[in-house]
RNA sequence: GCAGAUGUGGCGGAACUGGCAGACGCACAGGACUUAAAAUCCUGCGGGUGUUGAACCCGUACCGGUUCGAUUCCGGUCAUCUGCACCA
C-alpha cells in the first residue's frame, strides 16, 4: 500500500465538494437548521495568518458534524474589505483601493479553499460591493429617518506633519505611527449614531442569549450603566449653574471644590469674568496634546489650574467653594464637571493634597481622612452632613436624592459609560454617507431609488489640507440637487467607518443576491438567529455591540424577527509564536499557513491547530507539535493494512468504539477539540494494540475524524468502498449501555489517602467492598489496630475508610 | 489604578458536578530493525528516600480555611498576560 500522501488527494476533494455544491445551504425550510458564523476577515495584503484557521476550523468542525447529524447548515464567508491599510496603500502608491482589494480577496479565497473549509461559497459577500453597501446605506437612512443619526462637534486625532486625521490605532505614544509627527486633537463636525438610546436594551438583551460569561461581563462593563444624580451648583453672583453627575449624592456635604474639564464651555462663556483665562486656554492647549488614556491614567501626577474670579456654591452647605480645571475630567463622560469629595475619593484626595484644598469627612468610622481617602464606606454612618448626619450611607443616598428633587437642585439620573458612536471618517475607502446638504432644507436623505450611492472614481487619495475627506475633491460628484426642494445641494463627503458593513453582514448571508430587500422575510424567519458565532476576544466589545445595536434597531422597525442576532457567542484564544510571544512581523515569529499546508498537508494543519491546546486559551505554535499531528494521521492511514472483511463492530471493540463516539460527540459540542482528538488517538492506539479492525470499526473512526480531517477520511472511505461518499453518511449514535462492564475498579482510600484499587461487581454494596478491602494486601495494613470510625462510599467513585 | 483572564512534569496540555493528579501528544533516554542514518515499532519518563519491579513521603504559584477527601469551594498574597475610558 502506498504511504500517506495528502498532496495526491486534498485538492481533488476540495474541487469535488465545490463542483457538487456539497456545502451549499438548502432552501428547504422544513429541515432543522444550523447557522454557524465566524468573523469575516479583512483581506489584508499579508494574507491569512495561522490565527484565522483556528477560528474557522473550529466552526467548520461543528458545521460538518451538524450536517452529518441531518441539519441544514449555513456556514458562510465574506470580506470586510473597506479599511485603512488599503487606503493608506493607495495614498502611497496611487493604486485604487478597489484593485488592491480584489487582489487580496483572490489570495484569501485561494487560501481558504486550500484549508478545506466547508463554506457555502455561493453566498460570499463583500462589503465594498455596491450591491452590498447599497443596503448598508439603506439601513443608515433608516437610522437617520428615526432621528438616531445626528451631527456634532467631536475631536479627531490630527497629525500635524502628515496633515491627516488619524485613527486612535495610528497614534502611538502621542505621535503619528507613520511619521512620528506630533498629534493634536482637533474639533470636527461628525456624524454620530445614538447607540446610547439603546443602552438598556443592549443590556437586557443579554438575558436571552448564551454568551460566555466573560463576554457578557465585557458588554455590560462597556455600557457601564450607573444610577446617580445630577446636581446643579450655582456660580456665585452669576445666573449660571454648573451641573455635575455623581453616584455618591450622599457625600454632597463633603464637596469642598469642583473640577471641570478643560474643554468645558463655561470657560469661554465667562471669559471676561475669569481673571486668568489666558492661563486656562494654555492649559487646554496642553491637554489637547494628550490622549484620553494619558489624561485619565490614575498613576500620573495630577495637574490643574484654579479658575480665578469665579466660585461655586455648595447647595447643601451654602458655602462658596473654588472651581478648578483639570484634564482628568473628560467632556465626553457625564457633564464634563464633577463635585470633588476628597475625603472619600482617591483621585479627589490626591488632587486636594497636591493643591492644598480642604478635606472634610462626611462618612465616619473609617480611617483618618487627612492621611488617606476613606472609600470603602458601604456600612458607614454619615457625619458633618446636616440632615443626613447619623444615617446609614445607603439611606443617605436615597434621602439626598429626594431632598435634591424637592428643592429643585438636582434629579435622579442614569448615566452610561457608553458614548454615542462616531460614525464619520474623513476617508475615501468607505461607504459614502447618502445625505446631501441643502442651504434651505438642511441635511436631506437621498431617495431610495438612488441607492447605492457609489464612490466616485478619483486619482488622488490624500485628504484635503484642511482635513476633509478626499471625496471633497470630487467636485462633480459633490454638486447635486436637493431631493426635497430641487435647489442646489452638496453631498456629504465623509464616509462610514469599517464597523458599518460588519454590523449586518450575517443578515446578508441569508439572502445574498436579493436586489429588492437586504434579505427576504421568510428566509430571515428561518435562519435567524445565528446559532453560534465564534470570533476573537478583541471584537467582543465594539463589533459585537454595534451589530447587536443595528439588529435591535431593525427589530424595532419590524424588519428582522429576533431581538438578538446571535444565540451563542464564543471566543478562541490567540496563537502565539514559538517563543510564547504574540506573532508579529517585527518579532520575526510569524508562521504562514501556506507553508504548513505545503509541507504537512491541510489535514495536519487542521488537526494540529485543534490539538495544540484548549480552543479558548492562547497557545504557542510548535513545529514539533505539527509533526506529531502528521504522525497521527499517518497512523490512521496505515490502519488500512489491518482491515478485515467484516461490516460489524467486533464485540471486544464495542467499548472503545462507543467511548470514542461519546467523547468526540460531546467534546465537539463544547469546543473541547483537543480532548476529542486525544480520544481519537486512544481509539487508534487500541486498534493497533488489537492488531486488526473491521470495516464497521473503520467507518466509525472515519466519521468521527471527518470534521477535523475531512480529506484523508473521504479518501480512505472511497478507497475501501465503504459505501457512497463519507459526507453523505450519518453521524454515529452513542450507546451508553456498551460501556457498562460487569466488574468495576473502585479506588480505596484510608483517611482520604489512596491505598489501593479493588475489582468488584458493579452492583457491589458497601459491605461487600469492605470485605474485599480488608483482605487486600497493601490496604489492610493501614487498617490494622485501628478503629473504623466511618465509611464513605460514593458508588462508582470512591470508597473511603476513616480510622482512628 | 480599574476590569477580565491565567498559574498543574523538561514542554503543550488532561482531570465530569469536591472523589485514583499528570489522559493524549511533544521532547528526552534505553532497546528492536538497519552496514549506517532517517522512518517505524517496543519500553521508560513529576520529585525524593529506598532493601531499586517492595514500601513510604512530598507534589497542581504561595499562605491559610472548610471537608472523610481540594487542581476543583472560601479568604488572603504573589506573578504573568490582555484590555482600558482616573467614569466621578
Amino acid at each position: 500500500m502506498e504511504s500517506y500522501q495528502p498532496k495526491n488527494f486534498e485538492k481533488k476533494w476540495q474541487d469535488f465538494w465545490e463542483e457538487k455544491g456539497v456545502f451549499h445551504a438548502k432552501n428547504d425550510y422544513s429541515m432543522p437548521k444550523f447557522y454557524g458564523l465566524i468573523e469575516f476577515p479583512y483581506p489584508s495584503a499579508q494574507g491569512l495568518h495561522v490565527g484565522h484557521p483556528r477560528s474557522y476550523t473550529g466552526m467548520d468542525i461543528i458545521a460538518r458534524k451538524k450536517r452529518l447529524e441531518g441539519y441544514n447548515v449555513l456556514y458562510p464567508i465574506g470580506w470586510d474589505a473597506f479599511g485603512l491599510p488599503t487606503e493608506n496603500h493607495a495614498i502611497k502608491t496611487g493604486i485604487h483601493p478597489a484593485i488592491v482589494t480584489k487582489k487580496n480577496i483572490e489570495n484569501f479565497t485561494k487560501q481558504c479553499k486550500s484549508l478545506g473549509f466547508s463554506f457555502d461559497w455561493s453566498r460570499e459577500v463583500n462589503t465594498t460591493d455596491p450591491n452590498y453597501y447599497k443596503w448598508t446605506q439603506w439601513i443608515f437612512l433608516k437610522l437617520f429617518e428615526k432621528g438616531l443619526a445626528y451631527k456634532t462637534e467631536m475631536p479627531v486625532n490630527w497629525c500635524t506633519s502628515c496633515q491627516v486625521g488619524l485613527a486612535n490605532e495610528e497614534v502611538v505614544n502621542g505621535v503619528c505611527e507613520r511619521c512620528g509627527g506630533e498629534v493634536v486633537r482637533r474639533v470636527k463636525s461628525q456624524w454620530m449614531l445614538k447607540i446610547t438610546e439603546y443602552a438598556d436594551k443592549l443590556i437586557d438583551g443579554l438575558n436571552e442569549v448564551d454568551f460566555l460569561d466573560k463576554i457578557k461581563a465585557q458588554q455590560i462593563n462597556w455600557i457601564g450603566r450607573s444610577e446617580g444624580a445630577e446636581i446643579d451648583f450655582k456660580l456665585s453672583g452669576l445666573d449660571y449653574s454648573l451641573r455635575v453627575f455623581t453616584t455618591r449624592a450622599d457625600t454632597l456635604f463633603g464637596a469642598t471644590y469642583m473640577v471641570i474639564s478643560p474643554e468645558h464651555p463655561m470657560i469661554e462663556k465667562f471669559a471676561d469674568k475669569i481673571e486668568n483665562v489666558e492661563e486656562l486656554r494654555e492649559y487646554r492647549e496642553l491637554a489637547a496634546r494628550k490622549s484620553e488614556f494619558e489624561r485619565t491614567e490614575v498613576a500620573k501626577d495630577k495637574t490643574g489650574v484654579e479658575i480665578k474670579g469665579i466660585r461655586a456654591i455648595n447647595p447643601a452647605t451654602g458655602k462658596e467653594i473654588p472651581v478648578w480645571v483639570s484634564d482628568y475630567v473628560l467632556m465626553t463622560y457625564g457633564t464634563g464637571a464633577i463635585m470633588a469629595v476628597p475625603a472619600h475619593d482617591t483621585r479627589d484626595w490626591d488632587f486636594a493634597k497636591k493643591f492644598d484644598l480642604p478635606i472634610i469627612e462626611v462618612v465616619g468610622g473609617g480611617k483618618d481622612v487627612q492621611a488617606e481617602a476613606y472609600t470603602d464606606v458601604e456600612d458607614g454612618i454619615m457625619v458633618n452632613s446636616g440632615f443626613l448626619t447619623g444615617m446609614k450611607v445607603k439611606d443617605a443616598i436615597e434621602a439626598m436624592k429626594k431632598w435634591l428633587e424637592e428643592n429643585k437642585i438636582g434629579k435622579r439620573k442614569v448615566n452610561y459609560k457608553l458614548r454615542d458612536w462616531v460614525f464619520s471618517r474623513q476617508r475615501y475607502w468607505g461607504e459614502p454617507i447618502p445625505l446631501v446638504h441643502c442651504e434651505k432644507c438642511g441635511w436631506v436623505a437621498i431617495p431610495e431609488s438612488e441607492l447605492p450611492l457609489t464612490l466616485p472614481d478619483i486619482k488622488d487619495f490624500k485628504p484635503t489640507e484642511n482635513g476633509e475627506s478626499p471625496l471633497a475633491k470630487a467636485t462633480e460628484w459633490i454638486h447635486t440637487t436637493c431631493p426635497k426642494c430641487g435647489g442646489p445641494a452638496e453631498r456629504e463627503t465623509d464616509t462610514m467607518p469599517q464597523w458599518a458593513g460588519s454590523s449586518w453582514y450575517f443578515l446578508r448571508y441569508i439572502d445574498p443576491h436579493n436586489d429588492k430587500e437586504f434579505a427576504a422575510q421568510d428566509a430571515l424567519k428561518y435562519w435567524l438567529p445565528v446559532d453560534w458565532y465564534n470570533g476573537g476576544m478583541e471584537h467582543t466589545t465594539l463589533h459585537l455591540l454595534y451589530s447587536r445595536f443595528w439588529h435591535r434597531f431593525l427589530y424595532d422597525l419590524g424588519l428582522v424577527p429576533t431581538k438578538e442576532p446571535y444565540q451563542k457567542r464564543t471566543s478562541q484564544g490567540m496563537i502565539l509564536g514559538e517563543n510564547n510571544e504574540k506573532m508579529s512581523k517585527s518579532r520575526g515569529n510569524v508562521v504562514n499557513p501556506d507553508d504548513i499546508i505545503n509541507q504537512y498537508g491541510t489535514d495536519t494543519m487542521r488537526v494540529y491547530e485543534m490539538f495544540m491546546g484548549d480552543f479558548s486559551q492562547a497557545a504557542p505554535w510548535s513545529e514539533k507539535g505539527v509533526n506529531g499531528s502528521r504522525k497521527f494521521l499517518e497512523r490512521v492511514w496505515n490502519l488500512q493494512e489491518l482491515l478485515k472483511d467484516s461490516e460489524e463492530v467486533s464485540p471486544d471493540m464495542e467499548k472503545e468504539v462507543h467511548t470514542a463516539i461519546g467523547k468526540v460527540t460531546n467534546d465537539i459540542d463544547k469546543m473541547k477539540f483537543n480532548t476529542a482528538i486525544a480520544a481519537l488517538m486512544s481509539f487508534t492506539n487500541a486498534i493497533y494494540a488489537k492488531g486488526s479492525l473491521t470495516r464497521g470499526e473503520l467507518k466509525v473512526l472515519l466519521l468521527l475524524l471527518n470534521p477535523f480531517a475531512p480529506h484523508i477520511t473521504e479518501e480512505i472511505w472511497e478507497r475501501n468502498k465503504l459505501g457512497g461518499y463519507l459526507h453523505e453518511q450519518k453521524w454515529p449514535v452513542f450507546d451508553a449501555s456498551k460501556l457498562e462492564e460487569a466488574e468495576i475498579e473502585v479506588p480505596i482510600q484510608v483517611n482520604g489517602k489512596l491505598r489501593g484499587v479493588v475489582k468488584v461487581d458493579k452492583e457491589a454494596g458497601q459491605e461487600e467492598i469492605m470485605e474485599i478491602t480488608k483482605k487486600t494486601k497493601g490496604i489492610t495494613e493501614h487498617l490494622e489496630g485501628k478503629n473504623i470510625v466511618k465509611v464513605i462510599f460514593v458508588k462508582g467513585k470512591i470508597f473511603n475508610v476513616v480510622v482512628k
